[in-house]
DNA sequence: TTGAAAGCGCTAACAA
DNA sequence: TTGTTAGCGCTTTCAA
C-alpha cells in the first residue's frame, strides 16, 4: 500500500484539497503552508497516482504508436524522433508492433483505446476502412507518418513520387540510360506505386521507354533486393543503373553484386531509398534519396498535440550522394 | 463524454454489478442476462475503461522498458522481442529512451513509477546506485537485460567472458596469432571488461602475450569501430585478425579497410560481436558471436511476470560463422 | 487561505 | 442470480 494524498494531508495537517492544490501549482495557500506540504511529501517520498489522475483529468499524458516493425532501421528512427518529442512534451509513448497484421492492429487500438490515450501515431501502415472506423468513433486524435490515407486524416510525408522522379533523374544526369528499378510492394498504393510512377515519368521525360523487363517487385527487405538484383540482372541484361525503393533492398543487392563480383560503381550504379543508417555503413557508402525520418517522427508528435498548428505536411527530401552511383562523362 | 458501465447496466436493465461480472468472466448470472448484455455493450460500442480498472485493481497491464537507445539493431531486437512477448501476455509497453543519460533516466524511472506500470525492464544500461535506490522503494519488479548488477537484480544476460574468450580462440583454431581487439567504451565494466578478460585468457592459454598495443578502446559504435581500425593498424600493424566487441565497430572495421584496400578476410580476419542484422548483410557476411536478443526480450517479460519460473539467466552464445575469418592451413 | 464533499468509471464485498 | 454500496486516489466545485 503506498503512500497517497491522504497520507501528506494528515501528516502536513492540512486537507487533501490543499496538498492537490500544491502539487498542480493552483493558487490558494500560504507559503507557510506549502514549504510544510512540500517538506512532508519529501519525507514520506509521495508520488502522485499518474492512474487516479488521469481518470478524473481523461488525460493519460501518454499516446500510442503503431508500427508495423520495431526492429527495422527505417521504423525504429522514426520511433527514435517520437520518442524524443514525447519525452520533451511529459508524455510517454506505448509502442505497438503490428507486423502488418490486421486483427493485431484492430487488437491494438481497442487496446490503446480502453487505456484512454491521448493521441495515437501511425507509422507506415495502410488505413484499412475498419482501422479507419474505429478511429472515427473514438475522438482521439490520430497522426500518419510515412503513409496517408484516402481518408481524411492528417499525415506527415514525404513526396514520392517526386523523391522517385528526382532520383531516377539523378541516375539519367550522372549519364546513365540504362536503369532499372527494384520496387516495394506491388500491392502498396502508398509508397510503391508512386514510386513507380516516378521513376517511369523521369525516364518517359528524357525519352526512355520503360519496359516492363526493367522493374522488378520486392517488399523493401534485404532478402528481396537480393532477389530483384538477381531478376533484373537476368530480365534486363545491359542494366547499368538501378533504383532501389529502400535502403534495405539497395544493400540487397550489392551484396548479390558482390558475390558475383559485379563491381559498384564501376560496373552498376545503386540509388536507395529512406537514408537509414545502413547507407553510410554499406561498401561501398550507398547513394540514396533521404527522408527526414528522425523530424518526421518528432513533428508527428507536435501536430498531434497541436493539431491547429499546421506543419507542412510534405515534406522535403534529398539526394545523399555517397559512392554508389558512377557518373559517365558526357 | 463516452460510454461508461452505468449507460450499459441502465439499457439492459441490470446493475452494474451485473455487467462487471460478465465483462470480468466472473460467475453469477444467468444465460439470458449475459446474452442482453453484450448485445447492449455491442450496440453502445461500450469500451471499458481500462484507466479506471487500474485504479482499483492496481494493475496496469503495462510495462516500462528503458532502453539507451532505440534506434540501433541491438536494442530495437531486444525490444522487438519484449513487445511480442508483452502482447501474448496482453500487455502494453512503453518505451523510454534514455540516451545513457543518468537524470534523464531517473526522471523515467520516476514517470512510469506514477503512471503504476506493472512492471520495468532495463536494458545494457549500468544501475547506479541512485537508480537502485529509487529501485527499491518501489516494490515494482525490473529485470535486466544485456546487463547485470552488483545490487540484487534479476537478469538475463550472456557469459561476455566467455563469449570472448570462444571467439578468440575461435581465430586461435583457424591458425591465427596475431590478433587485434576494438573493445568497448573502457569504463564500462559489465560488457567491455569481462570481454577484454575474454580475449586475454584465451590468447595467453595458446602462449600469447598480451600487449596494450593489441586492444584499442572505442564506444560499440560504427564510428568507433573506423577509428579502432586505424588505430589497430598503426599501433599493431602486423594485425591479421581482430575481434570486435559489437558488430557495429566491426562493420565499421570492414569500412576502413576496404576504404584502405585491404581485404578481408584474405589480409585481416574480423570477428564481431552481437549478430544483429547487420552481420549477414555486411559484405563480406559478418562472422560474429551470436546472442539471442530477440529471446532475451522475450523471456524477461516472462521472468518479470513470472517471477518464481527461473529461467536460466547465463544466455548461451554461439559463432555464426560467414565469410570475415580466413582458416590457415596448418 | 482553507476544507468538505462529490464524483471520475470501475470492482468487490455484502445483502437479498 | 442479482443489486446496493463503499471505495480506489485524485481534482474540483462550493462554502466557509
Amino acid at each position: 500500500m503506498s503512500i497517497t494524498i491522504k497520507d501528506v494531508a494528515k501528516q502536513a495537517n492540512v486537507s487533501v484539497a490543499t496538498v492537490s492544490r500544491i502539487l498542480n501549482n493552483l493558487p490558494g495557500y500560504s507559503d507557510e503552508t506549502q514549504q510544510r506540504v512540500k517538506k512532508v511529501i519529501e519525507e514520506l517520498g509521495y508520488q502522485p497516482n499518474a492512474v487516479a489522475r488521469g481518470l478524473i483529468n481523461r488525460k493519460t499524458k501518454t499516446i500510442g504508436v503503431l508500427v508495423p516493425n520495431v526492429s527495422d532501421l527505417f521504423a525504429s528512427e522514426v520511433l527514435a524522433g517520437i520518442e524524443e518529442q514525447a519525452h520533451e512534451f511529459g508524455y510517454s509513448v506505448m509502442i505497438c508492433k503490428t507486423n502488418h497484421d490486421g486483427k493485431r492492429t484492430i487488437n491494438y487500438l481497442q487496446a490503446l483505446y480502453e487505456k484512454r490515450v491521448d493521441g495515437i501515431i501511425i507509422v507506415s501502415e495502410f488505413i484499412t476502412l475498419d482501422y479507419y472506423k474505429t478511429i472515427e468513433t473514438n475522438k482521439v486524435p490520430v497522426v500518419l507518418v510515412a503513409t496517408e490515407s484516402e481518408y481524411p486524416l492528417p499525415f506527415i510525408k514525404v513526396d514520392d513520387y517526386q523523391a522517385a522522379y528526382d532520383a531516377t533523374t539523378y541516375l539519367v544526369k550522372k549519364g546513365h540510360a540504362d536503369i532499372g528499378m527494384i520496387a516495394g510492394t506491388e500491392s502498396d498504393v502508398i509508397s510503391t506505386t508512386p514510386r513507380i510512377e516516378g521513376f517511369k515519368d523521369a525516364l518517359n521525360n528524357v525519352g526512355i521507354t520503360v519496359t516492363k523487363e526493367m522493374i522488378t517487385f520486392g517488399d523493401f527487405s534485404f532478402k528481396s533486393g537480393i532477389e530483384g538484383m538477381k531478376n533484373l540482372l537476368k530480365n534486363y541484361p545491359k542494366v547499368r543503373a538501378v533504383f532501389c525503393a529502400s535502403d534495405e533492398m539497395a544493400v540487397g543487392a550489392l551484396s548479390l553484386l558482390y558475390k558475383k563480383g559485379i563491381s559498384v560503381p564501376e560496373e552498376i550504379s545503386i540509388i536507395g531509398y529512406d537514408n537509414t543508417a545502413t547507407a553510410e555503413k554499406a561498401i561501398p557508402p550507398l547513394t540514396t534519396v533521404a527522408q527526414p525520418l528522425y523530424k518526421m517522427g518528432k513533428d508527428s508528435i507536435q501536430l498531434l498535440l497541436n493539431p491547429t498548428l499546421k506543419i507542412n505536411q510534405r515534406y522535403p527530401h534529398h539526394i545523399a550522394e555517397r559512392d554508389t552511383v558512377r557518373a559517365y562523362s558526357e
